[in-house]
DNA sequence: GACAAAATAGACTGATCGGTCTAATGATTC
DNA sequence: GAATCATTAGACCGATCAGTCTATTTTGTC
């Protein structure tokens, strides 16, 4: 038997392919033949196709945000907040690059599908959101007591600015299939930042 | 019979309807008896779902292109272009109050939904943000001319980073139910053009 | 008014949807 | 090894899906 359980793996495979094609034009059959499971496995472990959708986003944006943490909030091996930050964006743009232009992120990916459906997943959505902008208001902060960003920066403010312009940027590159609106993005928030 | 043609009556009830919940979640069904029209009908007008998704795409498209137009656009009877661009602003984070944060914008609504489903409608979207970005950069640059806004703004680099800023901030608001991220988001336009 | 074309009408199809049900199997504990 | 409980297994359910088909009605043209 696999070491990881069923339970994680249906979540791993709906994730995948929910990324590839949307919430409701994925039916459980596919994700269970995908893994292998049984329909009776499922609804043991889920009591509806929402409060799945529910836990899969749970499990993704814990996985997500722990992986932001790592990469914008650890000062080692960079610590210099500002290109923390900078290299993020330029990683995820990398990925938009190989991937053309697909959505890498499952948040982005659901949200205006799945948020006016269910009230439950639209908090996991919400609570997504606060806490993204949270590590990059950390971020800033730290580059602001550092004094790597421009010091007429205020955190909170910047935070939520640069949070809605990547996302933004991020769906309009999905649109386009080009990674030519993070780019942009990047390049705004680099002269924004930058003392 | 209505003086509006049975095509543009469904058009309008599945834009209503899928503004509401998504495209794959409302059913040929569903919309054709809102407004009282039997299958026959829709498939003498259209070929198939995703072909009647591409025109509704382009007939919302058309219409909110020319809206945009004729509020940002026209110097009457404002002729300041920064004060029609702001107010533009204010006016849509009133209809998402008056909504309760619902999302007001189908090419927002269903993008991430069916860019990947559909070629042919992902390129509708495209030339949806096209427009839109176009229109942004000529008042942007109408400002400029006039002087009325800071003269460090560069029309086609803001057009865009104004255009993923506010769609993100949209997307958010879509999420948490609120209108604070567009009113965020209208603050930082405001003070990066105020000249 | 005759004819043709466009549009309306809705019953019907096979496939698939989310969800249920009962039975068989795996593991755990006494 | 008997009893228990979690899990696996998949046949099955009614509802609904997009799409088809054959009529009938409406409309425009001569």
């Amino acid at each position: 038997m696999s070491d990881r359980t069923t339970k994680e793996r249906i979540l791993d495979a709906a994730e995948g392919l929910m990324l590839e094609k949307s919430f409701h034009s994925v039916g459980l059959t596919e994700i269970l033949e995908a893994v292998k499971v049984p329909k009776g496995s499922f609804y043991h472990h889920f009591k509806s196709k929402e409060q799945f959708g529910v836990e899969m986003l749970k499990h993704y944006v814990a996985d997500a945000t722990a992986y932001k943490k790592q990469l914008l909030l650890s000062d080692t091996p960079e610590p210099d907040p500002l290109k923390r930050l900078l290299s993020f964006c330029e990683g995820t743009i990398c990925r938009v690059l190989e991937t053309k232009g697909k959505c890498p992120c499952l948040v982005l990916k659901l949200a205006a599908e799945v948020a006016d459906m269910s009230e439950a997943m639209r908090e996991v959505l919400a609570a997504g959101n606060r806490e993204a902008i949270a590590i990059l208001e950390q971020v800033l902060q730290e580059g602001l007591d550092k004094k790597k960003i421009a010091k007429t920066v205020r955190p909170a403010e910047a935070a939520v600015i640069i949070h809605d312009l990547w996302n933004g940027a991020m769906q309009r590159s999905a649109i386009c299939r080009d990674a030519t609106p993070p780019r942009e993005a990047l390049n705004f928030i680099r002269t924004l930042l930058t003392p």
